[in-house]
DNA sequence: GTCAATGATCGTGTATACAAGAAGTGCTAT
DNA sequence: ATAGCACTTCTTGTATACACGATCATTGAC
């Protein structure tokens, strides 16, 4: 409980988002959130305020907070940006690449492999997460490193989807290969090539997320 | 004055830190700007916990919020991610440019290149942003819009002072020219790499950043 | 029977009060 | 004279109270 209310109740309120316990357009009453947590309602406004600033809920003047629901073109969207961003902190990485950051990609990307090869899609998961934040911390930007993680997060729920899909996981695994391959030759470019690749939902990848957001 | 008191404080406050007002590391006192400002301490506390979400402030518990001072090696990192973001939109741009953007485009390009030859740096910085602002929209990406926009507005204490430099508006101009072309080309990989070229700040513009804040 | 208007109820927006912690100041002791 | 400790004061964090606006339901009229 991270010293401050406000605070911890806004990570609780994102993750509760973001894991889909609050679905997208469902309304965020203060004062049940405010019970569910047994605080007062000022620390809860807080952090939906928060929350509204980050962008995850809207709050509309005396009619209270809804989740947003992104869409499929949207989502779209911010893939796209992700793919962006990821392919500069790769081709990053590739230049600016120490001895550190080369082993931490190495042991993720090795733990990716163990998962995709036992078919596990929840623990390649999170192992996936590991490797690009791996990269991201290897292309030496603060700033960078930041943005990529919080959009990571955001597009969380629908990566996990994705994954879901048929072949994804050994398909996602040796385009890991090839990324690393890029970056360790120190090869920049094809580095935030693939990247883009890798990250973007084109084709056939975005019917499959629209079909899985319809699921829902 | 935005219908909620909170929100509109949220913009007021962030325009005096953007506008060098509130000057980086300075303490916000909470009852010192409601007091300025007409409103009891709830609604500051609100905006300021929202320029805590964006990035603009910190807030450290029980002792105030102060303004965060990026320095030059941030602000370098963040002009690279703007350019790859803007290399993006440009490259968009080419691909989806219709004839309302094209229009947009070639109105704030011509303002530009006015205000250009008149050696106006202040007009020329409006007009800039407008001609920007012009390719984002072109880009039919509302999410990258949304993101260009956001950080075009962090970086904007920064572009003026760059706008100082000597032959700055002219060369500007002159690469506001190619990458009109490129565009109306729908050359989308010249006009991302043109864009990236433009926005980013190596070598020598580097140091005049450096040495421009230094001066604060 | 349907639509509109008015009133009741619920929830948000702002203010204020109270509690707890941090920083600064003064006093005392070495 | 200086260092350390305690006390005071100031500011933030949380709760609560009150007011205003929105939504919904009920009633009346066409």
């Amino acid at each position: 409980m991270s010293e401050n209310v406000g605070r911890w109740l806004r990570d609780e309120i994102e993750n509760s988002i973001l894991s889909n316990e609050f679905s997208p357009g469902e309304r965020l009453d203060e004062m049940v959130l405010a019970t569910r947590f047994g605080v007062s309602r000022t620390p809860v406004r807080e952090a939906l305020m928060q929350l509204d600033a980050i962008g995850l809920i809207e709050i509309r003047p005396r009619r209270g907070a809804i989740v947003i629901d992104p869409g499929p073109h949207r989502v779209y969207e911010m893939f796209e940006v992700m793919a962006e961003l990821e392919g500069l902190a790769g081709s990053l990485a590739a230049r600016r690449l120490d001895k550190a950051s080369r082993e931490a990609i190495t042991a993720t990307h090795s733990r990716c492999e163990q998962s995709a090869a036992a078919g596990d899609s929840d623990a390649y998961y999170y192992d996936n997460e590991e490797f690009h934040k791996a990269i991201y911390a290897a292309g030496r930007s603060e700033f960078l490193e930041e943005q990529c993680v919080q959009l990571h997060r955001r597009l969380r729920p629908y990566r996990r989807l994705q994954l879901r899909v048929r072949n994804r996981l050994s398909t996602s695994f040796s385009e890991h290969c090839a990324i690393v391959d890029a970056i360790f030759a120190g090869d920049g470019d094809e580095a935030r090539r693939l990247l883009r690749m890798h990250v973007g939902i084109q084709g056939e990848r975005f019917s499959d997320l629209v079909a899985s957001m319809a699921v829902r």
